[in-house]
RNA sequence: GCGGGUAUGGUGGAAUUGGCAGACACGUCGGUCUUAGAAGCCGAUGCCGUGAGGCGUGAAGGUUCAAGUCCUUUUACCCGCACCA
């Protein structure tokens, strides 16, 4: 019987024998797998991390016993608000929560025997970690990545954060869901629409999945167009819009802008109904990002009266209208108007009473009713009314029109992109302060790289101020130092890097975890290069995986490393859901602790059912019968010890099982297709208790194949049969395909698509032969029967199919 | 609104290019062992039907000798984005 003493007896070896140690100078073919290191919270380990790991901790003992030096490490994403907040609640030190909780994950982990590099382990919060936080942070200000702008920015009033716009999807928090609002501040941002069209093309040379690579390129969102300036009439200045139809500019009948355009400000007194702009705008401020959406079936705005716009193909004159349909934050917060190829113009329009005008018509040329929507739908559209553009077809339009504006300096082709800059700032103590002084004379002023780290100062509380003033505002014997460049009394900069900052680059310190004079020596960037699998949730795909990828193209085109793109494949886990159903969560109740299972079934155990509940990349509940029966399983593997015999008792059919199941479970721990793998291996052990007697060669490979799902029994049941050594220092066990193919194979064959019977036949006959056999077989005669034999369908080695009739 | 995904027995889930639907496991039932029970081992188990046979992969059509798989329409749920100009 299997039980946790076998776990602790083996989990004791692995650790003397140190025997998962990645190292840094080998002649071995090198394989990186990665997880992404959890966040330490007092919860613990979930069963949702045991998932995410399993997966590459069965690649990686495969991949060693197959000759590969493994680099499996592991470590702690610990800054972070809960941490923080836990301190403000209790007064307990963030460093003494985050040991604590770093200590419980680490024996969690090692309990259910993860194969990882323990001499590896990074923690974010350590001052020789974040020192490198901060110099790749002082290459970004030197490259013009990192600067300072007054912008307005998604503000949590509730953790009294700022947030970037990954971490406020749908306008609430991703910490604590409340609403959040646009705050004016003024803070660092990191210039990531820079790599836009990296991020993009960097997908091609990667593998993703489908469905992340979709998601990255939905968030980065670029699309083809043009800026086009308007004029302002009887005024010198102009108005600049993005559009991605510059084909129908013909149409435009009225333009809109922004609540918070500046060209309001800029004419306030000559707008008749300043005052009127000014409540709309308030009130639009007001609304939350969630009231917009729901409102936006209404359209709202108000007309400027004196400012007319002019369209310069045409000269003709149209009316201004602020509305908050039009975002600031996107394009140039000002639009061209076209309703009747718009829907949201349409809509504009129809509540306004607004002209439209009809520019692009059916493929015949007819026009089409206006009446209840805008005409969108113009994959074959021609151009109308649109004097040198009329009777292009719309593609041919755009470009037709866009060498129109470049030649008359009126526009320019343009991309844009729905990603924003990155608000790279927090008002919060546990975080990596940014190496940044204010001077008076110099501006902003980066510390010298021998200054590094600069590590967080003791405080007294860890409480925000009540506008979202950093706690480190308040260390004053910190915050005055002086300027680096001129020696005069300055002031830190008192925000703290986002919890991002540490996660974009970890996977680049495992390589070389100790180093004191770079963030990883050459040599070591060099061998390991990228990392060949990184599993992780799909939750991240818009956050840490863009950040993440950005700063290592950042890294690469500053000749820090050695590979544009950071991870060569990416895999995604499904989520276990409760017994229930739904998502496990504490206020459902319905919360599997991993500690539980490996406590009263053992790691093996736990491991085996995780693998096996079903596809590893989508949902699947929990199940305490399902964990009983890997628990069965187990068990039944530790008593083939009782049929071993030294006696020779080999069999053909055993052979072509045997090899069968090395050759399936070798394929599909490669596709992630562990539950599958499983299932063949007890598929085999069922054939192996059919034997009165099994010879050790049968067992020794299974052990093997079974190895990296359950290490603990495999190793345990190594040396119980005296096969000598260890398993982990084993080589993966090759199939002989041979001894797969056998002479006679079965075929069913179908009467009129229906399986009536099924024959023998040589494995190496052909249609002919086999049609034969089939139309003789004798079993088959009642059913074809005074009945016209139609056609017969021999697929070799597949079926056969009789059509009758 | 747009984009993506999922749907298979009582349950979790399997099914290369279209080629035996339901592997494997759970549960249930039966046998064996036992004074008895538990565990173990062996067997049965999609549905209807005594049977022959028929019906079956969310629903409705279609293509094909053959459809879970391809095409059209549609329903439910999940995920992502969301006035993207």
């Amino acid at each position: 019987m299997y039980d946790k003493k076998i776990d602790e007896k083996w989990q004791k070896i692995w650790a003397e024998k140190n025997c998962f140690h990645a190292v840094n100078n080998s002649d071995k073919e090198k394989f990186y797998a990665l997880i992404e290191f959890p966040y330490p919270s007092g919860a613990g380990l979930h069963v949702g991390h045991a998932r995410a790991f399993m997966g590459m901790e069965v690649l990686c003992r495969k991949k060693r016993m197959e000759g590969k030096n493994v680099l499996f490490p592991i470590g702690f994403d610990a800054f972070g608000l809960p941490t923080e907040n836990y301190a403000i609640k209790t007064g307990i030190h963030p460093r003494i929560v985050t040991d604590r909780n770093i200590a419980k994950f680490t024996e969690q982990l090692k309990s259910i025997g993860f194969s990882f590099d323990w001499d590896r382990v990074i923690d974010t919060t350590d001052p020789n970690y974040y020192k490198w936080t901060q110099w790749i942070f002082l290459k970004l200000f030197e490259n013009g990545l990192a600067y300072k702008d007054k912008t307005y920015v998604n503000y949590c009033p509730q953790c009294r954060v700022i947030l970037a716009n990954e971490e406020s999807q749908g306008g609430v928090c991703d910490r604590c869901d409340s609403q959040i609002v646009q705050k004016e501040k003024e803070v660092w941002m990191l210039k990531i629409t820079d790599y836009a069209d990296k991020l993009l093309e960097g997908l091609d040379e990667v593998n993703f999945p489908p469905r992340v690579r979709l998601e990255q390129e939905n968030w980065i969102g670029r699309s083809y167009g043009a800026e086009i300036d308007f004029s302002l009439a009887n005024k010198e200045d102009k108005l600049t819009v993005f559009t991605t139809r510059p084909d129908t500019l013909f149409g435009v009948t009225y333009m809109a802008i922004a609540p918070e355009h500046p060209l309001l400000e800029k004419y306030k007194d000559e707008i008749k109904n300043y005052d009127e702009i000014l409540a709309y705008r308030n009130e639009a401020a007001k609304k939350s990002e969630f009231e917009r959406v729901e409102l936006s079936k209404n359209k709202t705005g108000v007309k400027v009266d004196g400012l007319e716009i002019v369209n310069p193909v045409n000269g003709k004159h149209v009316p201004l209208w602020v509305t908050d349909y039009v975002m600031m934050g996107y394009g140039t917060g000002a639009i061209m108007a076209v309703p009747a190829h718009d829907t949201r113009d349409f809509e504009f329009a129809k509540k306004f009473n607004i002209d439209m005008i009809q520019v692009v018509a059916n493929s015949n040329g007819e026009e089409v009713s206006l009446e209840k929507e805008a005409y969108t739908d113009i994959e074959d559209g021609v151009i109308i009314n649109s004097d040198f553009i009329n009777g292009l077809s719309v593609k041919d339009a755009k470009a037709k029109m866009i060498d129109y504006l470049v030649q008359n300096n009126i526009g320019k082709q343009k991309k844009n992109y729905h990603m924003k800059d990155w608000a790279f700032a927090r008002q919060r103590y546990w975080g990596e302060p940014v190496p940044i002084v204010k001077c008076e004379h110099c501006g902003l002023v980066p510390l010298k790289e021998s200054d590094l780290p600069l590590t967080l100062p003791e405080v007294e509380d860890f409480v925000p101020g009540e506008d979202g003033e950093s706690p480190l505002a308040k260390v004053e014997s910190w915050v005055n130092t002086t300027c680096p460049k001129c020696g005069k009394p300055a002031k830190r900069e008192t925000d703290t890097m986002p919890q991002w900052a540490g996660s974009s680059w970890y996977f680049l310190r495992y390589m070389d975890p100790n180093n004191n004079d770079a963030i990883a020596s050459k040599e070591a960037l060099n061998y390991w290069k990228n990392v060949d699998c990184y599993n992780g949730g799909m939750e991240h795909v818009t956050r840490h995986l863009i950040y993440s990828r950005f700063w290592h193209r950042f890294l690469y085109d500053i000749g820090v490393v050695p590979t544009k793109e950071p991870y060569q494949k990416r895999s995604t886990q499904g989520l276990i859901l409760g017994p229930d159903g739904n998502k496990m969560s504490k206020s459902k109740g319905n919360v599997v602790n991993p500690d539980d299972i490996v406590k009263e079934y053992g790691a093996d155990t736990l491991r085996t059912y995780i693998l096996f509940i079903g596809d590893y990349g989508m949902a699947a509940p929990w199940s305490e019968n399902g964990v009983k029966g890997a628990k069965k399983f187990l068990d039944r593997v530790m008593r083939i010890e009782s049929l071993v015999t030294d006696e020779d008792c080999d069999s053909k059919e055993l052979d072509k099982e045997l090899n069968s199941v090395i050759k399936k479970v070798s394929q599909d721990y490669e596709d992630m297709k562990y539950n599958t793998a499983i299932a063949a291996m007890m598929s085999y052990v069922n054939v192996l208790y059919k034997q009165e007697k099994v010879s050790k060669k049968y067992v020794k490979p299974l052990l093997q194949i079974l190895n990296p799902v359950a290490p603990h029994v495999t190793e345990e049941l190594w040396q119980k049969l005296n096969i000598g050594g260890y398993i982990f220092e084993s080589k993966w066990p090759e199939y002989d395909e041979s001894k797969i193919v056998s002479d006679v194979i079965e075929i069913p064959v179908q009467i009129n698509g229906t399986v009536r019977y099924r024959i023998n036949v040589p494995s190496d006959s052909d249609e002919k032969e086999i049609e034969k056999v089939a139309l003789e077989t004798p079993a088959l005669q009642n059913y074809m029967n005074g009945k016209e034999v139609k056609k017969v369908i021999v697929i070799k080695s597949k079926i056969v199919n009789i059509v009758i009739g």
